[in-house]
DNA sequence: AAGTAAACGAGACGGTACGTCGTGTCTTCCG
DNA sequence: CGGAAGACACGACGTACCGTCTCGTTTACTT
């Protein structure tokens, strides 16, 4: 399942069935090639569309036609490089967790592109809704999704209680470490991400009961 | 002796004796409200120094003799609109608590302010050490500091052990703010500060032992 | 055949395939157009290439883009409005070298739009000798050279002594007509152009023989 | 009765008992000799009052206080530097005549000095018909009337026809000289002053007589 | 000798223009 | 006919000077 290549602002079109020229498919790799060793050298705010087709031997117009403005470009540029959230049972509760909030978040907010990136894509967010919704939809709440799978099951086990807040469970982990990457240089110390899930295994957020009042 | 003279940001002042030319007070004073206000309506990404300089009826030079960037200016204008950390001890550590994550965490992570400018800052400060520096020095850690002098309070009267990891506490409660404020729009669901609050009280992480070896 | 553009500052390339890219031939010419009607209103000191180009509303990368300097602009723009040089042999000498100091020379050093700019344009040649060399082989030697034909003409019929210096009696006649261009205000008197070339009949400049020496 | 204070270049005299203050005579000096160095290093177009204030260890107000423009400054400047005309009677014609074309003429329209300044301040001139005023009276008029009084000696003793055009016999040998002076680097042949001289003995220009018609 | 007032150096001020770069659109020409 | 090349109008960049102004400080002339 999940779209391999998402592109364009908002509304990705649906280009889908139009299968067309394979010819241009250079073309967009060099973008996205382009696109990433820029981030990398100027970061996103010295990043520029010119600089890009100028790098990827490729007219402006050839980039505008795909992404319709930097934000778009970046995000499609990053979108893939996202490592995967692991998933597989294996039966023991606490090594799930443990490899869910390790792969999934503490190298995810932790690595550099990320850290180049996010604040960024996030700021510009705050102003644009669009930005923001495609943001959670495309990068925030697919990896959320099989995370929340993988406590869910340490509910269903029982190895959490039943009323446990998973959402915040995830939101309490991945804000420790989107905190941590931004305002810090330096990696987590060691065994951080052990006394977190160990602190949740031990006193997990419950769903508010009051709530609904 | 020190600096001769900085002002920049944060600190203007302390140049007593340099203030030679025409030094117009309220020129700063336009500067820093045409900023705010230029940031509320376009966004960090859009502002621009030359629109604040005409919005403050003010010469470009006059703006770039004291700050340097935008990041500079922004973050000089967003400075003293912080609203300031509660630390005054009342006997109850859980309302101090809560007083403390409440309004120096929640509302300040999850102030449009913030969210407008904090992550573009952040994002600049991956590419500019000094940058980040500077945020750390003057933004995270005056906050931090008194926000942890209640914490510690709280381990001296015993209503958390000793071996609480109090920086840890910290960050977890701001990061989950942090991640909320950043990711989604609405404000916290209520409750939620207690919650955070009362987790900690339940479970506290620990300083690690193993450090060391 | 005379070149019928000339433009760019000194090597004009030759710029023949290379037309890629947009080409509104209608800026040229607004440009031309806006630097004339500037230079009248404000002369050369006072016009500002953004003027320029804000007044035939066009981006001042299209201005520097096909000019470096003002310098060049301006020449470019009075450059095709020079009067031509008349040539024509009538037969009669007097008459011929009258139409030729009238309408070469008087005509072009007494003419307001060459008092405006000639002499900035030679101030900026003092310095840089890459305009003063175009200027000599553009605006002068040109017109020098048909003058100088005519002139030649006349000592061939014999109406010239046979070692009469021809460069000298053109550089004496226009010599006379750039002073009083230069340092009055008003028109030649009457009769002046007569009596400059009936002085150069009765006893022109003859070569130097004892050059050599 | 006009003029409440001019000082400008030339006069500024007058103030006589009015000193109070500091006064300081040095700083007239500095800013001169830094104005004519700063010209000869980058020419009329690029000096800048700021230079020059800067180089003279002067501030820009001392300037301003003395010299409302760059133009008057440059004058001012240049002023005193001029060589003399040379008059004293020798009773050899030919010989006075040569005299005063040649340290009067040729070496002054042929110098550097000149030839970076004059120019630029004619054409600044042909918009301000102020400075055009100053020009012809503080540097064209003083050193005309000197040389127009020994032509004039010339045809008081016969060497030259009655009804010789004093003025025109000047403006002809001062614009061939300024003429090559603007269009050439190089100097002068030699010899061309005895030509220009002989010529005008030969044959000079006489009043017109059918002028009033 | 003390007072006073102008001229001084320094340089901040509100501006205008500089020459460059990037944006997003549009045109031309080549393969 | 698709795409690179790049011209175009626009707008912002950061710098340099403009001419005016306010600072203290330094004379030199009153009183």
């Amino acid at each position: 399942m999940g779209r391999t290549r998402t592109l364009h602002a908002v509304d990705d079109d649906a280009d889908a069935g139009s299968t067309r020229g394979r010819r241009d498919l250079e073309a967009r790799e060099r973008i996205m090639a382009s696109t990433l060793k820029l981030l990398q050298e100027r970061g996103y705010a010295r990043l520029t569309i010119e600089g890009v087709a100028t790098d990827a031997a490729v007219g402006k117009a050839t980039v505008y036609r795909s992404w319709p403005n930097k934000a778009a470009l970046v995000l499609a540029a990053v979108q893939d490089r996202l490592a995967d959230v692991p998933t597989a049972p294996t039966g023991d509760t606490r090594a799930e967790l443990l490899a869910v909030a390790e792969q999934a978040m503490a190298r995810f907010y932790g690595s550099g592109e990320v850290r180049l990136v996010l604040p960024a894509l996030l700021g510009e967010a705050a102003r644009e809704p669009a930005l923001l919704e495609r943001l959670r939809t495309e990068v925030l709440e697919p990896r959320n999704a099989r995370a929340r799978a993988v406590v869910e099951r340490a509910v269903a086990r029982g190895d959490l209680p039943a009323d446990t807040d998973v959402p915040m469970v995830l939101e309490q982990w991945a804000g420790y470490m989107l905190f941590r990457g931004l305002w810090h240089d330096d990696p987590l110390p060691e065994g951080t991400v052990e006394r977190l899930v160990d602190a949740t295994l031990a006193s997990p957020p419950r769903r508010a009961v009051w709530q609904g009042k």
